[in-house]
DNA sequence: CTGACTGCAAACCCTTTGCAGACCG
DNA sequence: CGGTCTGCAAAGGGTTTGCAGTCAG
């Protein structure tokens, strides 16, 4: 499935505005892999969108695709599916509940909520398959990370 | 954080009875590994399962706690969060959206929902950090894979 | 021009697999 | 006892890193 074009043009001055406030080059690759993320509406893996970009550019590699994805994160313009994967993570609580996570250390906790236990799922949904289960994803930076956040400014960015 | 031991025991019950009815054998080694998963609020690793089953049980391996915790998704017992990750998946729709996600092969949808949009979130939440956000993940089969798995149990199932 | 960026290749995890011995039922 | 299960070690696949040359600003 594919996003319109309209929209991908959008969001692709929308990079380009960030990138040149936050002084980060502009370069080919760069240009082409976001446009290859922002047109996709499967949430592709960075080997779908290293294939995407090499039919426009054969020349790039897949490490660049990485590094690039990583960039674009850290200037807030996506976001990963879940927590920030670093390695499967397993869950043996199989009453429904529902999840805080840390998108800065992937630190996950459950909550209960019997209002949110009635979500009212959109009739189209049923279109993509069986609905088995339903639940929030509350994302957020957790205190601990606030704190360490908090230290890191104060010791990079000495007050003007 | 740790779960309540009456909790625990409850589910260690469930598991026994659920490998018994399986044909599954209750190794020591699964026993104590399923007991630390249960124990565990914070979702943990294989890494981190690894960690505290050696603590009661020196000599399993890594492997075998990869074996088992796959064994228990089988069995039903306890799932993995978000997509079962065999790769890191972007995305970059910045608007507020929903997903619906196809356990089996992993697919991942948008969809949108004013009301969804409007969900309350408890009190207590706040307690563990900071919200940013918050969507609702849909877990079913997708209309692809139910006709891929309709397939399959005709082919090992011939009617009795 | 010059520092930031890319491509290459090798390194680095996390996870899976093949095999011989150990153990549950 | 027999087939399942474990531990070991090595392979596999995704992701990251060091380095020298290239390019955007």
């Amino acid at each position: 499935m594919r996003i319109a074009e309209r929209e991908v043009e959008r969001r692709l001055e929308q990079f380009k505005s960030i990138a040149k406030q936050a002084g980060v080059k502009l370069t080919h690759q760069r240009l082409e892999i976001f446009r290859a993320v922002a047109s996709s509406a499967d949430h592709p893996t960075a080997e779908a969108v290293y294939k995407a970009v090499r039919a426009a550019m054969p020349t790039v590699s897949l490490d660049t695709v990485y590094r690039t994805l990583w960039l674009l994160m850290d200037l807030g313009l996506l976001t990963t599916l879940g927590p920030r994967q670093d390695s499967v993570r397993f869950d043996a609580n199989l009453e429904q509940h529902h999840h805080y996570l840390c998108v800065r250390c992937g630190m996950v906790r459950d909550f209960d909520s019997a209002e949110l236990n009635e979500l009212p799922i959109p009739d189209p949904v049923n279109r993509f398959g069986q609905v088995v289960s339903a639940h929030v994803e509350v994302r957020g930076v957790c205190t601990k990370c606030a704190r360490d956040l908090a230290e890191t400014q104060i010791a990079e960015i000495p007050d003007p």
